[in-house]
DNA sequence: AACTCGGTCAACCGCCCAAAA
DNA sequence: ATTTTGGGCGGTTGACCGAGT
């Protein structure tokens, strides 16, 4: 029943790598490039799964990984990332140059986690305590992060979320939202090319509408965008004509690495 | 010195999805 | 259209290490 194991385990070595396999692997990437996994262990004669390979490579190995030391910039980006994105590690290292999803979700579980876990519950006791004082009506959190699955789908419907009554949207259809050069499809000129490395999704797309929040909260509250917009409240998210998702550039230095 | 405990992190596991057959 | 395969992902495990007793 099930998936077979991606390779015999019989006569393979498991658990640590030692610095001669290291090598071997260096050399034989070196050589060849990525890829290909499953074909390493035989061609380099690694006694090694081509996953674990594929793993050592891509977590250790690679000349670029940055390790250790996540500066202060880098854990307040990951604070942020993950208050969007949940557990999606490998988009969240993929904002964080050098940096791999497993060392990511390692310090998040060692560290982060924790450290963020308790600010958020001195945060709430602080909030219930005022609630208790004031009686005022509940605080109605209008923008939550939304947790999806990872997705590689290059067409999305993006249920709309925010309280945006002026133009009634229920629906944004994102057309093409991932074209195979990394660009997003529309005419307009306010669009932005972003890096093809980067895996734009449905949760990127959500994550950069919910960076929005101070907008639409201002939205709300004046009722309409123009008195929003009037009020200095800057927009950086948008919709063109044929309701593709614009953003603006402060938003994209805020969030994505990205190339203009 | 010996032991326990908790934190860290490399590595593994099982599942999922898309591409290939 | 269906099955198989390869690769990617998040969750979990276990070895290792240092601090505390």
């Amino acid at each position: 029943m099930g998936r077979k194991p991606c390779c015999s385990k019989e006569g393979l070595n498991r658990g640590a790598w030692n610095a001669i396999e290291d090598q071997i692997l260096i050399d034989y990437i070196k050589a060849n490039g990525e890829g290909k996994w499953g074909n390493i262990p035989k061609k380099a004669g690694l006694k090694r799964c081509g996953k674990s390979c594929r793993l050592r490579w891509l977590n250790y190995l690679r000349p670029d990984i940055k390790r250790g030391n996540i500066s202060e910039q880098e854990e307040d980006l990951i604070i942020r990332l993950h208050k969007l994105l949940g557990n999606r590690w490998s988009l969240i290292a993929g904002r964080l140059p050098g940096r791999t999803d497993n060392e990511i979700k390692n310090y998040w579980n060692s560290t982060l986690g924790k450290k963020v876990g308790g600010e958020q519950l001195k945060q709430s006791k602080d909030q219930n305590l005022k609630k208790a004082k004031t009686q005022s009506a509940a605080e109605t959190p209008q923008f939550t992060a939304i947790k999806t699955k990872a997705s590689k789908c290059s067409k999305f419907l993006v249920t709309h979320q925010e309280p945006y009554k002026a133009e009634n949207v229920d629906s944004i259809p994102v057309h093409d939202a991932k074209l195979s050069d990394g660009t997003f499809s529309t005419t307009s000129e306010e669009t932005h090319s972003v890096n093809s490395t980067l895996d734009f999704d449905i949760a990127d797309l959500l994550a950069l509408d919910i960076s929005d929040s101070e907008f639409w909260k201002s939205c709300q509250n004046n009722n309409s965008i123009e008195e929003a917009e009037s009020s200095g409240v800057a927009r950086k998210t948008w919709f063109s004509s044929d309701q593709h998702l614009q953003f603006s550039e402060e938003l994209l230095k805020d969030w994505i690495r990205y190339d203009m």
